[in-house]
DNA sequence: CGCGATTTGTGCACGCCTTCACAAGCGCCT
DNA sequence: AGGCGCTTGTGAAGGCGTGCACAAATCGCG
């Protein structure tokens, strides 16, 4: 595979034929690696030129060395005693998470949610590009959601193919899911980030990332109930938890 | 604290005074809570009595080993050689969660994803009701969706207070995150579900949780890079002759 | 009543991730 | 040029979570 993307500045690059994608960024990292890339233009758009593992893992809300070892993991270089610089590191990042390809995105299910989804914003600026909307109500096919038509169900898989759809997003009410899934699958889709409340299955090679926000609501649900249950003791520290999330009191 | 469920089966009771809440389930654990609690709700509706902790696992997607150590965590009572009780199940787990108890959700920020939210029914079905709405922008504010009006963002603290609001829900632009989220925690709101892109500080006894779109989509495009840079070995599959390689089918 | 089939609950080992602490490296100032 | 302060990159330790494999327990049947 060619499509190293800079040949000037040294990096994790093969020079012998063989790239080998990347060796394995533990999945805990590649799932911060957005976060830092959003710290990463604010602070270029700030006007930052180089910034420390402290100032870039503060304003992702992470720990510095966590920061560091995870920059470390996919070769990037930082300059010691000075940092990283800023937009260099946005490049790497950005190669390594694949957003120099633009990849095309599908939406099926247009009820409240995929209404949303359909004119979110956050997609476009990161580079993703929803190519088509689909749904199995017919008095909705044809109407033009943010400036795309709404095209039945039925024409999902031609559709996929043609266009080349790289990842599916899911918002149909749950129990049609399974069905669409199946046919993104045939129609080569490897990765789909499904919201419906409901276990997809798939064959090994596909990815699927489930966003449910009934239970994020409901693990927040828990920690109140856990909560409430100690505000009734005395002492002072009523719920001070071991806690994940980050809490700089600033 | 007194709100044992019920009193006939023996379960985590401490029967001396203090009940000390919930010891320290894995927040792995928790995160899995409302999934189980799905599919058991699914499963009481298709008719079954008692579930195995094997066809549970498979309800949920998750191991069956693991599905016995969440629920052992909780100590919750199967019963060997037969399964768990459903509807038994469906309340300790309910109970833990503390989803008997109704919790009062604000939104805050009706863009396009607020909208959304507001009217998303996985809320309310799941228990937690919203109360109020709020947004910035004076020609929103007094717009009903779906029911409800939509106040000014100036009365947020005063409102939280009087309705005793537990959960907000932030869905506002990034830039003004911060700011409600400030006013929540002064409203003496303990959890906030951030859909904002970006990184929230909040006082250690506040948990927040965050759902980010846009990171997903970049997960998922890393799995898209990596494996493309796979498909140049042998045995690659083109998108259009991706024939249907069944995975494990329930 | 006893036995076998079945399923839960869990001890244990392994691997991943986080965190600390520090050596190595870089730039700047004198 | 040399030393000093700052910051990265990383070895090592500890904690957490997962999955295996099996003992304990329960039911049904002969």
């Amino acid at each position: 595979m060619s499509q190293q993307r800079h040949g000037s500045t040294p990096g994790p690059v093969r020079g012998d034929g063989a790239v080998q994608a990347f060796p394995d960024l533990p999945e805990a990292t590649i799932a911060r690696l957005p976060e830092y890339l959003r710290a990463l233009h604010n602070l270029g758009e700030a006007g930052a030129d180089t910034v420390s593992s402290e100032g870039l893992a503060a304003a992702a809300g992470v720990n510095s060395a966590k920061l560091r070892k995870d920059l470390s993991h996919l070769g990037s270089y930082g300059t010691r005693g000075v940092g990283y610089d800023v937009s260099l590191l946005i490049e790497q990042i950005e190669y390594v998470l694949g957003l120099d390809q633009r990849r095309a995105v599908c939406l099926v299910g247009l009820g409240n949610l995929g209404h949303a989804l359909a004119g979110y914003d956050g997609f476009a600026s990161r580079g993703f590009k929803i190519v088509a909307l689909f749904d199995a109500d017919e008095s909705k096919v044809g109407e033009r959601i943010h400036g795309l038509a709404v095209r039945h169900i039925s024409d999902l898989g031609r559709v996929a193919v043609e266009e080349k759809i790289a990842i599916g997003v899911i918002a149909t009410p749950p129990g049609a899911a399974q069905a669409v899934a199946d046919v993104l699958v045939d129609a080569g889709v490897t990765s789909i980030l499904n919201f419906a409340p409901c276990v997809l299955s798939v064959p090994s090679n596909v990815d699927v990332r489930k966003v449910d926000l009934a239970i994020e609501l409901q693990i927040l649900s828990f920690h109140e109930h856990r909560k409430a249950s100690l505000t009734a003791l005395p002492g002072g520290r009523s719920a001070a938890t071991a806690g994940n999330q980050e809490a700089v009191g600033s």
